[in-house]
DNA sequence: GTGATATACTTGACATATCAACTATTCATC
DNA sequence: GATGAATAGTTGATATGTCAAGTATATCAC
């Protein structure tokens, strides 16, 4: 047997095996993220972001000037949709982003990231990449895209063309 | 190339290629487990209970009549301290669970699965087992292995002697 | 055009995750 | 033993994820 880190099994000081292969996988998947993002949000702290704030500011410093509609954000996130519109309220109300109703689709609001919301955004790029290598640093590359492979299929099982040109 | 299913980049609209191998890692195991978590959220639909309900429902089976007391359910489970009280709150209240002082450290509260807990859980072993089976089922045995085994290292990456006898 | 339907949010309600602060016990030590 | 420190759990406050229902606007069918 190769010698592996702390599994699940036995993090969980669970005696006895897994029931299925499944139900093993299906575990580990759910505490390693819960894992790995709460050392995201460790990093947050020195900020006044919470994590999926952080993620829709980078989302529409992505966007740069034109700005994205509210729900063209929240298909970019990982969550559902009522969240989103109080998760803004709040990145409004700091003034890290500004709302307006779209003149052509009057339904439509258009946010866009704030002068200061790239100024504090700037101030944490370099900790997050430093987080994510460091997350990702007992991986060699190929392993990394072994990973990212196996969550792609789990995620969506059907086959689809290769991305790549 | 490979053929392989909506990468996380296509899936969220991303134009550009991630920045780097760590970002795309993490954001995509993000999105997995979150798209998963959602599947078996869904099949609790039919239950009243919530998926961390669940969870603490079947650690309270696995551990018989002895029960557990409140932070040890904890350290089996994803998340920290203060929300487990209020969970078991609500299983309490729903009858699935009991609570008692511990005689012997008054500190501690010991939790007991109750009769209706155990009923419940029981009709939702098939399902919850099924959507196991199904959400693993793209992947081979020797896949679902080295995806364990790589969600161990990301998790904890200081190698530690083997757990199997 | 006008009514039916769809879209883009928004709001209310509730469960959860987290932090900080607090209570009740127990343990350690002098 | 009495005091100080540690442990087990609880409570309050805030952010988030989710559902259900509601509002405003746009689009479609006729």
């Amino acid at each position: 047997m190769p010698h592996r880190p702390l599994s699940v099994a036995r993090e969980i000081h669970q005696t006895r095996p897994f029931q299925s292969s499944g139900h093993e996988t299906v575990v580990t998947l759910a505490r390693t993220a819960a894992v790995i993002e709460r050392r995201f949000a460790a990093v947050m702290e020195q900020s006044a972001l919470t994590l999926p704030q952080y993620n829709v500011l980078r989302i529409l410093r992505g966007a740069g000037a034109e700005g994205l509609p509210t729900l063209a954000i929240r298909d970019r996130l990982v969550d559902l949709s009522p969240g989103i519109t109080r998760l803004i309220d709040r990145l409004e109300a700091a003034t890290l982003v500004t709302r307006d109703r779209d003149a052509t689709d009057r339904r439509q609001v258009t946010v866009r990231i704030a002068p200061a919301g790239t100024a504090l955004l700037k101030k944490l790029d370099a900790p997050i990449d430093a987080a994510e290598r460091a997350a990702v640093a007992q991986l060699s590359a190929a392993e990394q895209r072994t990973l990212v492979r196996l969550l792609d299929l789990l995620r969506n099982g059907s086959a689809v063309p290769a991305t790549d040109p």
